[in-house]
DNA sequence: AACCACCATAAACAATCGTTTGAAACTTAC
DNA sequence: GTAAGTTTCAAACGATTGTTTATGGTGGTT
């Protein structure tokens, strides 16, 4: 009778919720009508509210670091290609493969990984440190000689910066699409945004280490 | 008896609590108590707990945003001396002034505006942009001769990409700098953190639109 | 048919939430 | 010292939270 299986409706709804909302400010019972399930199966199927966003971050993350890791393994091949441009791109073009044209999922995915470091959710970020850190090093280890003038630690910096600003962006991205179109009369196309963010991350990777105050 | 007034004290709980955990999952009962006040306190003094909420922003944007205003005149003074670093300077400084050296009041800050972001909290943010919504058109306008070859819409993305970058490294300050002290052995020094969190935003700001993939 | 593992359902559970109440305690002024 | 005004207090309110339970139904195996 169910067209999708009860545990991917849950899923569907609950990381529709949880972008819009927090996760706090969803409750079972809205994920539960909105997913047209009962209450009990969250429970039932996933143990607890908390293994249940736990299962939203799994599904979300697992596909995009394979496909982010297959990138860089082609990348590899071609040494000489390696720049702070071209890891970048990888990046944002994995996250538009594993997505598609649909930039509300993609929207979505950033604002929870935007929540999973604000909302003090503990837990959350344990189960992403511990389940995609690998991921992360392999990335920060190929960005490393891209930027040779810089020392670990402002390796370690800048790299969290452009994290945070794409986070930010990206996480925002409705409500900041919204000011811009108040602001500048153009609400921005999804290119147009993506490029000016590129180009800025990559600039202040960049740029940084050689501006000393 | 007592030292402070209920009203601040249940300010300093609450700017505290709701920084650390966020706004929902803050519950009153915990303000109250380690606030050391009672639990009716609190819908006596501010009515609910929305209004707790906002009472908080404000008590935090007031003088910063004068401060900020007082420093942008005296910069406006010396129309030579307006660029880039010069206006970001001013943020910071106008940070650090009104903050002094508790860092932890300061990242407190930093936390509460991305949570006025990134929880849905439309009231809080209807508040903020109602209350300050003229200072910061007036720091865009400055910004905007600093920036020659922008258009209106770089503009506008490129002051939100570093506002992001500075909410997000901000308000994950402490877990930041403890990844840093793991991944590099090195915590950072705040001067260290921040200027080289100033560089990246100005490099990011100039270079963007220059850099066309 | 009988059994079985699996899943959906309605109802209830205890806990916690923001808010309200009415009386006690305090401060201030005359 | 008494009255008025302000603040604190313990207790309770109804609503909502995550979770559990007990009951039924379903499809497949023997």
């Amino acid at each position: 009778m169910a067209q999708k299986e009860t545990v991917e409706r849950i899923l569907d709804a609950a990381e529709a919720l949880f972008a819009e909302r927090g996760f706090a400010e969803t409750s079972l019972r809205t994920i539960t009508s909105t997913a047209g399930v009962n209450l009990a199966a969250v429970n039932y199927h996933f143990g607890s509210k908390k293994a249940l966003i736990q299962a939203v971050f799994e599904r979300f993350l697992e596909p995009l670091v394979a496909e982010i890791d297959q990138r860089l393994s082609v990348l590899e091949q071609n040494p000489e290609k390696i720049n702070v441009e071209s890891l970048l791109r990888v990046l944002s073009s994995a996250i538009y493969e594993v997505h598609g044209r649909n930039t509300n999922r993609a929207t979505a995915f950033m604002r929870l990984l935007g929540l999973a470091y604000t909302q003090s959710q503990a837990h959350v970020r344990n189960f992403i440190a511990s389940r995609y850190g690998d991921a992360f090093q392999r990335y920060a280890r190929l960005l490393k000689p891209a930027l040779p003038g810089a020392t670990d630690q402002e390796l370690f910096w800048h790299t969290h910066f452009a994290l945070g600003t794409a986070i930010f962006t990206m996480s925002n991205f409705d409500a900041l699409r919204a000011m811009a179109m108040n602001d500048t009369g153009h609400r921005g196309s999804v290119d147009f945004i993506v490029s000016n963010l590129t180009s800025f991350m990559a600039a202040g990777l960049r740029n940084a280490s050689h501006d000393d105050a």
